[in-house]
DNA sequence: TTGCTCCTCACGTCACGTGAGGTGGC
DNA sequence: TTGCTCCTCACGTCACGTGAGGTGGC
């Protein structure tokens, strides 16, 4: 006979949790002092005490643990409630990727708007690009609706995004409505990606571009269209793909942000 | 102005949840009714709703809403929190996953018990065996340990267990102590599995066994074994391999079962 | 007598849901 | 006047943990 002490120690079961385990009709102990109401615990307490633990590490709760200790002696007789159970634990484990999943989206793209944030610098500057991969979807419409296009690739492709959005405009001047843009996104090499409705997923060839870094709201943005067209001119460049906008920093997620703090990279494929 | 009843339809917040984050200052409804104290809302409201939903899509607690919405108006201010919510995610499902292999290698187990439980009349029978990949530990000792040791390799290879538990006797006769025993658990082909400290991973050939089904404890073992001993001398069959003794059903991970119920194969690998 | 162990309340946790009981506006 | 909407308590959820305040045995 142990007292509740020496029987949670035995246990690994805190004195509280006995005490509500008794309460319960979990575990009632083998014998309760009439006098000083302390409980009594013997090895067949122990046995359940063992059990208890068992079904707590499959993180059952205690009515079914309950339920379990009244009407099952064999671990068949426990296949019903296990697998009520099992089916609970996997929805809940979806539920947390899931939320987990939309976390992971915002932390990558912060982190790599941090990354490319280093060199902003708002001179022009002539660089050679690599081949990426990306998803993208492409669409007529005005300007704004852009974000509509990055949250749709965004939801659907979570997992696999690897790098900042970007458009491509292939219209030959500025087009206020019905404007010809691709909206895409960066994604992994390698892996196998089955493209959603809609989205198209396919590599994309580098070299050399003149880029300028656009600092402020998207409003603004013709300043920097100017500059960045008057040096190509100069220096007799031919654009040779659609020009990009690589939005470093934009409206994020969860908040707008504030557009004077909007980083934008403007580049124009040039021959080499 | 939006009624909170009209609110909650706009932003899909449930009228009782308004009125929680009202009291923990999550939204101030823009004003309220000093006479009736009726709580109404704008479209600024509306925007921190959206907020607040993205946020509980990722499974935020009330409290760290309120911090966000407090303190950030740009999603690189929240990485901080998003941070340790990501962490805390991913320990949750950790935890959920091990309570889902618990209950899945329960499952599996007692699915497989009852397939094979189909046929068990008490016959001698002469059948092949195919060949399968095992987990296994050789050790000396009493037959008792065994469980012991099956417990180690369920506990440390559940998500690959493919199959019911077997022992193999490397003795030539029966040895109460001391015995030569390999304890195996047949795994899934296929995946790389890395094998535990003291667990050994390898193919086992199949062939022709001569077979019985023992029902009842393993103190009456015995009499399956003379029984299917004096089978292989009257049949003058040559014993080519350990006999393996499979536990179709025995005492469970959970319970201890009734040993009445308990059923054993008995194989002995005879040339062909 | 001093610690130690045990006891029984009662309250807090988390994000609401579920009433009860009542009031104001159409 | 009848519904409808809104209001404010108060209680329940789940498995204990954290005291408070007190008692019995060495």
């Amino acid at each position: 006979m142990f007292t509740i002490g020496e029987f949670s120690k035995i246990t690994g079961l805190t004195i509280k949790a006995l005490r509500l385990y008794h309460e319960k009709g979990i575990i009632e102990p083998h014998a309760v002092d009439q006098q000083t109401g302390y409980r009594y615990y013997n090895h067949q307490d122990a046995e359940k005490a063992r059990v208890i633990r068992l079904l707590k590490d499959m993180m059952l709760g205690l009515e079914d643990i309950a339920d379990i200790l009244k009407d099952c002696s064999d671990d068949a007789d426990a296949v019903g409630i296990l697998e009520r159970h099992r089916n609970r634990l996997e929805d809940r484990i979806n539920d947390l990727r899931k939320a987990k999943g939309y976390v992971d989206s915002i932390l990558n793209s912060e982190r790599e708007a941090i990354a490319m944030t280093k060199d902003n610098s708002s001179e022009i500057v002539e660089k050679h690009v690599p081949d990426i991969r990306i998803a993208s979807i492409r669409w007529k419409g005005r300007y704004g609706d852009t974000g509509k296009y990055f949250g749709r690739l965004a939801k659907s492709l979570a997992r696999h995004l690897a790098g900042r959005p970007f458009n491509m405009y292939y219209d030959e001047g500025f087009k206020e409505e019905d404007a010809d843009i691709e909206s895409c996104f960066p994604v992994r090499e390698g892996r196998e990606i089955k493209a959603p409705e809609g989205v198209s997923i396919r590599s994309l060839s580098g070299g050399k571009v003149v880029s300028i870094m656009h600092k402020g709201p998207y409003e603004q943005l013709g300043r920097s269209y100017e500059r960045i067209t008057s040096h190509l001119k100069e220096k007799n460049y031919k654009v040779v793909a659609p020009p990009r906008e690589v939005y470093i920093k934009g409206p994020g997620f969860i908040f707008k942000g504030n557009p004077k703090n909007y980083l934008t990279e403007i580049q124009f494929p040039v021959s080499e």
